[in-house]
DNA sequence: CATTGGCTTGCTCAGATGAGCGGCGAGTGG
DNA sequence: CCACTCGCCGCTCATCTGAGCAAGCCAATG
């Protein structure tokens, strides 16, 4: 089967070169080199068989295309973009991910849809990339963190999104984590609040983040105690998305912590038939495995450390 | 054209990855993806348009297939092999270039052909790297020339071929060149040495090297006084192959200093069917390109330098 | 010398593919 | 509001291509 000597070889070359590099038909060949079509084929195939023939998929910028493309059929995924920024600087990831994942809800939103978004570091970099808009309601799914470092509100937010789209916007000043069930439960109760949410089960495309249950890889986890935190990580769970809960099945869990929290509810957040999960970092692997396994989420913008451990195992 | 958001980017790369990567049908891939087949041709159009997909040929060893094809086909030769070694060193290169002429006349030669075999560094490598051949007849080309740090005759090459082959072989031991064009006559006349050199008719596959009229181009060029060099020179002459000198176009001369050669005559050399050419160095370029222009040789054996140097040009 | 087995070659025919065409809808200017 | 243009889409038909098959070739073997 080994084409022998340096003849053979450099004829399989002469008729993958006009093949592939020149894109001839396999007739033309055979007719140009006085062989057979059939003898042509053969050739080709050998020339696959021994690997002399190198195709790749070349990235395009700061995207991965291969990668995204291997990522999105690997998991079903309705999209996937994956980022490969050679700076490993977290705020320039985020930074990249956000202008991929900004391009690609300028491409997918249309005017029919109703856009949610929760308060997230990962959602503003997006919603602050965004350049254009289709005229689409925009939905805030959740309440806001204060950080030290980070500015946003989740007003903020979704009025930017409004505003660039020229569409209607529905929005409430209240925090996403409170000190107990009550003073949540209060919140929720007011009116703006109440409707705001209720709207979230007209969203048809959300973006949001997701939070690994560890150190540093969930703003919310790191705002509770931590006996809160182990207890929780007890119940099995494992991530979270907008402060909705799921363990390693991605099955949604309803700790009593979430009685506390101001954001969308579980069953709103399943029914959204698109929600775009911007994400990076290798850490975060388990979480969103766990979340593409519980249909939470059905896209992904992804940094490439990430979409390989994803592409890894399994 | 351009497929503008990312979704579509990775549309284009998905549709590119299962076609070329997984070898599927277009059929296949379009119902797969649940778009018609001419949208999935007009995708992979698009990504080979915009470069998305890059297909090379892959070197083998030390040979560039992809270059000796292009070769092959550029000059229309019916063999051609480009040995690509990282060396550099006039030995090794040699030596690499042997080993795949020797592949090469393995493969080609068969028991019905003639092998002719003219004294040469790189002929003698060639037959030194052989480790079989078919059983056919070989026949001296020329006479030898002594050098010092060269101990073969060209009866030595012709003797190891036959040996090889199992065929017959006819040497005669005379020089190369001689003093006077007399002396050369004398030799020529000599029974063996006519009928050796008669046999040239019958050749049907001859291995040289070529020389180009230059210093250290040519182990002929520089064995002839200075005199004799500038006036082959200003005949015109640019190279030889065997002893038989051509000029730029490839036509071949015939200047008084071929009285005192003693080797194959031109039309018996212009009369073989295939000659293999076993050259190396850009420094040759022109000469080579004389001699394939000519028709004086039909294959040619070079390292990747001199192959690059013929296809830059023209 | 005949046989056999492995390998290569070219053929048939059905399914895949490409080129060109007409239809449809979105955007645009009157 | 309508006509126009332009780009995208899918269709048809002729061509190309792949899978499987049978004939020829070579070499090893009885």
């Amino acid at each position: 089967m080994a084409g022998q000597g340096p003849a053979e070889l450099v004829l399989i070359a002469a008729v993958a070169r006009r093949h592939y590099l020149q894109d001839r038909s396999k007739v033309e060949i055979a007719e140009e080199l006085g062989i057979s079509r059939f003898k042509v084929a053969r050739l080709l195939d050998a020339a696959r068989e021994m690997g002399l023939v190198r195709i790749e998929i070349v990235r395009q910028g700061t995207l991965d295309l291969d990668v995204s493309a291997q990522l999105q059929e690997r998991f079903g995924l309705t999209h996937a973009v994956v980022v490969d920024t050679p700076d490993r600087d977290a705020t320039t990831v985020r930074q990249q991910l956000g202008e991929a994942a900004a391009h690609l809800v300028e491409e997918v939103v249309t005017a029919d849809d109703v856009l949610g978004l929760p308060w997230s570091r990962n959602v503003y970099a997006v919603v602050s990339a965004l350049n254009r808009l289709a005229p689409a309601e925009v939905v805030q799914l959740s309440g806001a963190i204060a950080l030290p470092d980070f500015d946003s509100s989740a007003v903020d937010i979704v009025r930017r999104a409004a505003r660039l789209s020229g569409g209607r916007s529905h929005v409430f000043y209240a925090p996403f984590v409170l000190d107990d069930a009550a003073s949540a439960d209060a919140v929720r109760r007011q009116p703006p609040v109440a409707e705001g949410l209720a709207r979230a089960r007209s969203v048809t495309v959300a973006i949001v983040g997701v939070g690994q249950w560890a150190p540093g890889e969930s703003t919310i986890h790191d705002l509770l105690s931590a006996a809160e935190q182990a207890e929780l990580a007890e119940l099995g769970v494992i991530g979270e998305v907008a402060g909705v809960f799921f363990d390693r099945d991605g099955k949604v869990c309803r700790p009593s912590v979430a009685d506390r929290l101001v954001t969308v509810d579980e069953d709103a957040l399943c029914g959204i038939p698109e929600v775009v999960a911007v994400v990076s970092g290798a850490a975060k692997e388990e979480a969103v495995r766990a979340a593409l396994r519980g249909g939470l989420v059905q896209s992904l913008v992804t940094d490439a450390e990430l979409a390989r451990a994803l592409l890894a195992r399994s």
